[in-house]
DNA sequence: GGACGTGGGAGACCAATGAACAAGTCGGTT
DNA sequence: AACCGACTTGTTCATTGGTCTCCCACGTCC
């Protein structure tokens, strides 16, 4: 179709042969070849819109420039498009392309195999593997070796290294948020799922309560289904008047959009009654709601980026990945602060406008 | 870092010439080779484990089996992972593989050819161009001539194929619902933008009340920005006491949760005072609103499938595109039936329970 | 004994890279 | 003045992992 331009093309217009051509465009150091040369080898190949083609140069190298991305159910969530940006991006500034396969989080351990053994058969340099919440996992047997990053997702084993949200630091912001505004009683709608984030969340909202001096109550902990009819559920047994919370912690942006058609049922006004906070940051819910939520982001982008980088210093011979496989590597989750959150109206009529004590740092 | 087997190591091991190697595992027609050959070969094949070295093979054969997927914006929304999916898995059921490149909507026509001319750098056998939402657009001067299918976009200039969601089948449904449960005083939420959809959308519901024998009227229809807060406003507007209509299509499910709010605080109840059907089918959105909302799905994944399967039919000769190109392809908009429609109270008290005459199909 | 069929191999080729080497130039030395 | 060695400036050739077009060897049959 394309009667692609070659290196000898541009050697022919240049008069020379295709080793300088590849010389010149190659800036190689010890090429010796003189100056006006040079101009000629360019001149022609700008002509010509000479392009390297980047299958013969790969096989020649051994170096592929491609990068493969495995994804579980890239479609099923938003997040999913923030890691491949921030994997796109990153791999593009340093030259380098992704090509993306699509795998389900409940295809065979076979097939997962089969998808890297496609990738590798496609030459990429490098793989990264995403899930698509954040989770233990047992990789493919044929991706450990190899350059290899997970992203939103731990290896059971450690042996491959991996970048994950720090949700104990993320939580505690958000809890610190809740109490910097002054509340002292604060619940928590929780996932029943047994995934990190479950345990790590709930762990920070003790240890912060804790920190604060401030009590725990069993009972202000209501678990359910983290979707919008289980943050609904779960709200409705812990907004309860006569042991209701001034403020909730809710496990993600779903969870807490139930809570808010619980609230207003209770005719709750938020943030006025009772503020809340979540996690995800899923814009579509975040900002939409009413009044917008106040949330945790989670780095997606920032995973996606940190991956690809250290993917590619290793496959340079930059950085030793092994350094890193024995922990993951946790990213911040700032806080995205919108209009869920104000002041407890009884008790301690102390702080009434957002105290401007910094929210506690996530290191 | 792979000691990856070669086809001369599975020659060596078969005790034969890499040719015949390369006949058996190619299944080549015209390869005249004994049976037993043929299975010492495939065994060798199969223990040592090999894998054709897929650039290797592009080299030689000019065919990359690589399918290059420019999209713009692919974070920003949440239907572009459906569009990934379709093409993704459509592409490598047949032997394909995507390779992902994004750009975004407000970069430069340059920018735009430079990563066209990525990809063709790689290879690819052809280019799926994918847009966030439909729109017109002038497509980037060296896509043209090869192969490659727009996605939810059409090209201006007619040459290049694309394909669509079909609109006004997909408005037509949704009004149509509308009309069948038995309204009769139907309102509409519009978008301000100057896109395809804003008209499109709006001629279909013109349309499908007056194949119904119903009549329009202007200050039923309310435009805004296309987002929460717009749908919200107009909604305000459109639901004044004196004027109300009793069932409202909304541009898109953003608006209509901006509609849901209104009604809220206007005190209506979905659906027995007021009935919403929205567009898009934004799961995020239309699952968790309550009550759920009926909406109109727009055929991401089914578009994405569609350029696939075209895109290498025209690539393998099976096809020409050009026969395409001058009309975009429409694909239908199913709706999604869930929980906010209902019949209106006053007036026609004739059908209560939906009727079970069939929604216009959008052929 | 020549034509034909069967089984399989040699080698060019795809578009690049890179090590080794060759032709031309020039300064200095004897 | 002739020779030598060092530089400059490119070129040749092998290589990467396959594919594919001949071509060859060996039997067999008429």
């Amino acid at each position: 179709m394309n009667k692609s331009v070659g290196i000898k093309d541009v050697a022919a217009a240049a008069g020379v042969s295709v080793t300088t051509v590849s010389h010149v465009l190659n800036d190689v150091v010890y090429a010796r070849v003189g100056v006006e040369t040079r101009e000629r080898v360019h001149e022609a190949a700008q002509r010509l819109g000479y392009g390297p083609n980047r299958l013969a140069q790969a096989l020649r190298t051994q170096r592929s420039g491609m990068i493969g991305f495995i994804s579980e159910e890239i479609a099923t969530t938003p997040h999913a498009g923030r890691i491949i940006l921030g994997a796109e991006e990153t791999a593009r500034a340093r030259g380098y392309n992704l090509m993306i396969i699509n795998s389900t989080s409940t295809s065979s351990q076979d097939s997962r195999e089969s998808d890297v053994a496609d990738l590798l058969d496609r030459q990429v340099d490098g793989i990264l593997y995403a899930t698509m919440y954040h989770r233990k996992l047992a990789v493919p047997k044929n991706l450990v070796g190899l350059p290899a990053v997970l992203v939103d997702s731990e290896d059971i084993s450690h042996t491959v290294s991996s970048v994950i949200p720090d949700e104990i630091g993320g939580a505690r912001s958000a809890v610190q948020t809740l109490i910097d505004a002054g509340h002292t009683r604060i619940g928590m709608l929780n996932n029943t799922d047994d995934v990190p984030a479950t345990h790590s969340r709930l762990r920070a909202f003790k240890d912060t309560l804790a920190n604060a001096g401030l009590p725990f109550h069993e009972e202000l902990v209501q678990s359910e289904h983290s979707e919008v009819p289980g943050g609904y559920q779960a709200a409705l047994r812990l907004l309860k008047p006569q042991s209701r919370p001034t403020a909730v912690f809710c496990y993600n942006d779903r969870m807490a959009m139930g809570a808010y058609r619980a609230a207003g049922e209770l005719g709750l006004r938020i943030p006025d009654d009772i503020s809340f906070v979540g996690f995800d940051n899923q814009q579509l819910i975040a900002e939409n709601l009413y009044p917008a939520l106040t949330t945790v982001a989670l780095p997606h982008y920032e995973m996606g980026a940190w991956a690809t980088e250290n993917l590619i210093d290793a496959i340079e011979g930059k950085t030793d990945l092994h350094l890193f496989a024995a922990h993951p590597t946790a990213l911040p989750c700032p806080m995205v602060l919108r209009d869920s959150v104000g002041s407890p109206k009884h008790k301690d009529a102390s702080s009434r406008a957002a105290p401007d004590s910094p929210t506690h740092a996530n290191t």
